[in-house]
DNA sequence: ACCCAGGTGTTTC
DNA sequence: GAAACACATGGG
């Protein structure tokens, strides 16, 4: 078993199966990663609220809407200047490639699709590949800050970029849909755990990883 | 009164 | 090209 596989027993083992992404829909998905980047997903929880309660949560709602009624309907998740405008271009896309179907716009070919994400203003890798992995169930390695961090700090890599840490995991972990999803998941909830946690769990080794990649100093 | 959050785009050496 | 910077809200 690799080391990486031998990481992800463990997680699952000490912190259960996550069950991401936590959304209702695939386009629910799509709209959180949008409004995900540098904000609390307690923030972006409060904006897709507000979007449901408005009536909003589809692609043609959001297409549709007037810049400063999007604005404040998803004002919790900050950065209003560069989300709001970014989401409704992002939904007049899919209004344009498949007329608002969101399952029919991901279920295209999956490497046109990663490109096709990659050219819409906001969508970064990470982004891409979260919609990719978690609303088109497309099997794509998710590396965001908490995985580089746990990662180094377990000794699986050394400062390598998306690419490098992507292809990574592509080679060390089973070739598997659900182990993808829960990898990624488990790593952000190491991070959040792993700072919090007291007493700390004595078991877990993982469990010493701690934000800024730095051995936690807050033991039990 | 800081610092941080499941990045991204732009500007600057 | 890599590295630094701006971005905005809410919580610790």
């Amino acid at each position: 078993m690799t080391k990486a596989a031998e990481v992800y027993r463990l997680l699952l083992r000490d912190l259960g199966p996550q069950h991401w992404w936590p959304a209702d829909s695939p386009f629910e998905v799509i709209v959180g990663a949008l409004l995900m980047p540098q904000t609390s997903w307690r923030n972006v929880e409060k904006a897709i609220g507000n979007l449901k309660r408005a009536g909003m949560l589809s692609p043609a709602a959001i297409a549709a809407s007037r810049l400063d009624r999007l604005r404040a309907v998803v004002k919790p998740a900050g950065l209003y200047r560069t989300k709001p405008p970014r989401l409704r271009e992002f939904c007049r896309h899919m209004m344009r490639a498949s007329g608002g179907d969101v399952d029919a716009f991901l279920r295209r070919d999956r490497e046109a699709l990663r490109l096709e994400l990659l050219s819409l203003k906001g969508v970064g890798p990470e982004t891409a590949d979260s919609i990719l992995l978690y609303a088109a169930q497309v099997k794509v390695f998710v590396v965001d800050t908490y995985t580089r961090r746990a990662g180094r700090r377990l000794g699986l890599f050394e400062h390598e970029d998306y690419d490098s840490i992507q292809s990574y995991f592509r080679r060390n972990v089973p070739d598997d849909l659900y182990v993808y999803q829960e990898y990624h998941a488990l790593m952000v909830a190491l991070a959040k755990h792993a700072c919090r946690a007291r007493p700390r769990c004595g078991a877990c080794p993982l469990l010493e990883v701690c934000r800024h990649g730095r051995a936690c100093s807050k033991r039990a």
